[in-house]
DNA sequence: AGCACGCCGACT
DNA sequence: GTCGGCGTGCTC
C-alpha cells in the first residue's frame, strides 16, 4: 500500500491543503491525476499526487483510498514542484496552479488530432549572419550543448535581427533532442515571428497555444506537446506552462512587455516561471528586448543573467532624428491646438515629399473625460468610479476599465447647464484634426476600437503599406512591431499621457514606449524624423528616449527605485482586502496593515503604505481597501510565510467568508 | 464551494 | 411520527 499527499480539485482556500490518501494501484507517481472520494458526501473528485510516501504520517483520521488513476492526463514531478512554489511566491490555491498546466479551463474530451492554421509562412530568409549576430550566438551555442541552466539578455535594437539568434538557437536545442518554448507578448500582433518559425521548422513540429484556439484545438495542441510531436511551443504567456518533456530552450521574446504578468490568479510573471523551469531541467533562456526592463537590467548587473548587444540596425539605416517640442511653449505662443507648429510643418513636409506618417497617442477616444462648466459635475462609470471617456463615433461615453456605456445627459444632471463640454485628447480626436488640417491626405486610425472588427486591422495596415492612407493615428498597437518603409515621421501627441500614470512604471513604459514609437520612423533607406510633444520636456525618460539613451535611463531610473524601495530592490505586494460589509472591509484592513507594521522594524515601518481606498473603492457589491507592502530580499521569505499563514487563518478561522485578501506581487494596475 | 447533520415547526 | 426548512461546520 501506498499513501499519496493529493491537491484535490476543490475550489475554496478552506481546502487548500494536502489531503492524504491511500492508494492500491502500483506505479503511481508525483503529478500523477487521480480520482479520489472526498468530504462527507464522498463525492468523486480529480487530484494530483503532489507527494508519494511509505505511510501515512501524523495527524492523518480517517483514511480513504484512491479510486482510479487517469491514463490520459497527467503532469510530473517538476511541475507539481513549480505549483507549490507558485502558491508560495504568487499567493494563489495550488490547485489553481495546478490548472495552469492543463489543457484549458475544464478538461474537454479527446478531439480528433485537427491542427489549426497558422499564418501563412513566408519563405525561410535564412541569410548570412551579421559579425554581431555571429557574436551572439558564439556565446549562446555553445551553452545550449552543454546543457545546465542560464539566462541571457538580448539587448537588441529593432531591426537587429534578434528573431534569428531565437531561430538558430532553437535549431540547436532541436538537435541535441530536446524541446523549445517561445513566449511572444500577444500573438495576434506578432504573426511575423511566428510564421518565420513556421516556415523553418515546419508547421508539423510546432504547437500554437493562443486564445483563439477553441476548447478541443487546445486539447489537441497540449497533446501534441505532452507526447513529443511537437517539439518547439509558441505562445502568449500561458504557454510557459506548456507539457514539453526536456526543455532545452526558452525564448521570451519583447520581455519588457507587461503582458507577461498575469492579472487573473494566479497572477504570475510567466519570466519568473520561464527561469523556474528552466533551472529544473537545465534550460538556457533568452530574454530579447530593444528597451530591456530595468528588473532584467538590473540582474545583468548583479550577474544573474548575462547581456549580449545587438546594435547594428539589420540594413544599416541610421536611427531617425529626434525633436522634443515643449507644449507650455506653443501655449505662450497662443497656440492651443494639440499639434505643435512644428508638428504640424514635419507633416505638411512629409505629406509634400510624398512620405506617410504615424500619429502615436496612447489613448483612445475622443475626449478623456465629461465636465459641466458650470459646476464641475464629471460624467463617471456607476460601478468603477473613474471617468468616462466619450467616444464621438458611437456617440456616446464609455469606461475604459469595465467597457460600460452611457447616453450622454442632454444637460448636466447635477445643476442642469447646457454646458456640458469634453476636455482632453483622444485617438479619435486626433484622427479628426488631422483631416481638417490636411484634407487631401487620407487619415485612418488604429486603436482598440477600429481593431476589434474582425479583418479590420489587417485592410487598414494593408492600405497603410500600399500607400493608399498618407496618416495612421493610433495607440501602442501601432507602436509595436509594425515595420514600413515609407514612414518618414513619427508625432507623438503626447508624451506625457503613460507618463502621469500613477505607478512607479510609468516612467519605465514611457521609456519604452517612445522608443519604440520612434523606432517606427525611417526603417527603409533614408533617416526618419520623429517629434516628441510633451508639457514635461525636461523629464529625463523623455530626454533619454529622444537621445536614445538606455544606460542613461537606467542609472537615473534605478537611483529613484533605490530612493523608494521599489523593484527590483524588492517586491511590491499589494494586498486588496474586500467584504460586503464597508465596515468589515476597514477594519480588517486596519487590522492587517497594523500587523504588518507591528512585525516590521522602524526602518521598514515606511515600507507598509496604506490602508487606502482602491480607486475602484466598491466593485459589485464589495469594498475595497488596498495595502502596498514593500519588501526588500532578505525579508521575503519571512513576508511570505506571514502573509500566508494570515491567508490560511482567515480560510480556516472565525472570520471566513466575512472577508477576502488578494494578493497581487508587483502588480501593474492599481485599481 | 458542496454536502450532511441537526434542531425546530407543520402536517399526515 | 416524519418531512423538510436552512443554519452550522467539516472535508485525509
Amino acid at each position: 500500500m501506498l499513501y499519496l499527499d493529493l491537491i484535490v480539485d476543490n475550489d475554496t482556500d478552506r481546502t487548500d491543503s494536502l489531503y492524504t490518501y491511500g492508494c492500491a494501484f502500483d506505479g503511481v507517481a508525483v503529478g500523477a491525476r487521480v480520482f479520489a472520494p472526498f468530504a462527507a458526501g464522498n463525492r468523486e473528485r480529480a487530484a494530483f499526487v503532489a507527494a508519494v510516501k511509505d505511510e501515512p504520517g501524523e495527524g492523518v483520521k480517517g483514511l480513504k483510498y484512491v479510486t482510479r488513476v487517469d491514463e490520459e492526463i497527467s503532469l510530473d514531478a517538476n511541475a507539481i514542484e513549480i505549483c507549490l512554489w507558485m502558491k508560495k511566491r504568487y499567493y494563489c490555491r495550488c490547485i489553481e496552479a495546478v490548472r495552469c498546466f492543463l489543457p484549458a479551463g475544464r478538461l474537454s474530451k479527446r478531439g480528433r488530432r485537427r491542427t489549426p492554421a497558422l499564418e501563412e509562412a513566408p519563405e525561410d530568409g535564412r541569410v548570412a549572419l551579421t559579425g554581431e549576430q555571429a557574436a551572439v550566438l558564439d556565446r549562446i551555442l555553445p551553452q545550449i550543448d552543454g546543457g545546465g541552466y542560464r539566462t541571457f539578455l538580448i539587448h537588441g535594437v529593432t531591426g537587429s535581427g534578434k528573431t534569428e539568434i531565437y531561430l538558430r538557437a532553437a535549431e540547436r536545442t532541436l538537435e541535441r533532442g530536446r524541446t523549445v518554448i517561445v513566449l511572444v507578448p500577444e500573438i495576434s500582433l506578432t504573426p511575423q515571428t511566428i510564421g518565420r518559425f513556421v516556415a523553418r521548422f515546419g508547421r508539423e513540429r510546432i504547437a500554437a497555444l493562443h486564445s483563439k484556439l477553441s476548447a478541443g484545438e487546445r486539447y489537441d495542441e497540449w497533446m501534441r506537446i505532452k507526447n513529443g510531436e511537437a517539439r518547439i511551443v509558441i505562445g502568449a504567456r500561458s504557454a510557459v506552462f506548456a507539457p514539453a518533456g526536456d526543455i532545452g530552450l526558452i525564448v521570451v521574446d519583447e520581455e519588457h512587455e507587461g503582458t507577461y504578468k498575469s492579472d487573473m490568479s494566479p497572477k504570475y510573471d510567466a519570466i519568473e516561471v520561464s527561469v523556474k523551469r528552466a533551472i529544473q531541467t537545465g534550460a538556457t533562456v533568452l530574454l530579447g528586448s530593444a528597451t530591456p526592463s530595468l528588473v532584467s537590467s538590473y540582474r545583468v548587473e548583479k550577474r544573474l543573467y548575462e547581456r549580449l548587444r545587438l546594435c547594428e540596425r539589420h540594413n544599416k539605416t541610421p536611427l531617425p532624428r529626434v525633436q522634443i517640442v515643449d507644449m507650455r511653449e506653443e501655449l505662450k505662443n497662443g497656440n492651443k491646438s494639440i499639434f505643435s507648429l512644428a508638428l504640424y510643418r514635419a507633416l505638411d513636409e512629409t505629406l509634400a515629399a510624398g512620405k506617410q506618417a504615424i500619429l502615436f497617442l496612447n489613448r483612445r477616444g475622443y475626449s478623456t473625460f465629461v465636465s459641466c462648466r458650470s459646476c464641475g459635475y464629471v460624467m463617471q462609470c456607476e460601478d468603477c468610479g473613474i471617468s468616462m471617456t466619450y467616444h464621438k463615433a458611437e456617440d456616446e461615453a464609455q469606461c475604459h476599465l469595465c467597457g460600460a456605456r452611457r447616453a450622454l445627459p442632454p444637460a448636466c444632471p447635477d445643476c442642469g447647464s447646457a454646458y456640458l463640454r469634453f476636455f482632453g485628447t483622444g485617438t479619435e480626436k486626433v484622427e479628426e484634426l488631422a483631416r481638417e488640417l490636411f484634407p487631401a491626405a487620407r487619415v485612418e486610425r488604429l486603436d482598440f476600437d477600429t481593431a476589434r472588427k474582425k479583418g479590420s486591422a489587417a485592410g487598414l495596415l494593408a492600405r497603410f503599406h500600399k500607400g493608399k492612407t498618407q496618416i495612421l493615428v493610433g495607440t501602442q498597437l501601432v507602436a509595436k512591431g509594425l515595420d514600413f518603409d515609407n514612414v518618414g515621421l513619427v508625432g507623438i501627441v503626447s508624451a506625457d499621457v503613460s507618463l502621469n500614470v500613477p505607478d512607479f512604471r510609468s516612467a519605465e513604459r514611457s521609456f519604452q514606449l517612445i522608443t519604440q514609437a520612434a523606432g517606427r520612423a525611417g526603417r527603409g533607406v533614408e533617416t526618419g524624423r520623429v517629434i516628441i510633444q510633451s508639457y514635461k520636456p525636461d523629464h529625463y525618460a523623455i530626454c533619454a528616449a529622444a537621445e536614445n539613451d538606455y544606460a542613461g535611463f537606467y542609472g537615473t531610473e534605478l537611483l529613484l527605485r533605490k530612493a523608494m524601495d521599489y523593484p527590483p530592490f524588492g517586491d511590491l505586494v499589494q494586498i486588496a482586502v474586500s467584504s460586503q460589509d464597508e465596515a468589515v472591509c476597514a477594519a480588517a484592513a486596519d487590522e492587517l496593515a497594523g500587523l504588518l507594521r507591528a512585525r516590521a522594524d522602524a526602518v521598514s515601518q515606511r515600507r507598509i503604505l496604506g490602508p487606502g481606498e482602491a480607486r475602484i473603492y466598491k466593485a459589485g457589491d464589495l469594498f475595497r481597501r488596498l495595502i502596498y507592502a514593500k519588501v526588500p530580499p532578505r525579508d521575503r521569505e519571512a513576508f511570505e510565510l506571514f502573509l500566508a499563514q494570515r491567508k490560511r487563518t482567515l480560510a480556516v478561522g472565525k472570520d471566513s467568508g466575512k472577508y477576502s485578501i488578494f494578493v497581487d506581487v508587483n502588480p501593474y494596475s492599481y485599481l
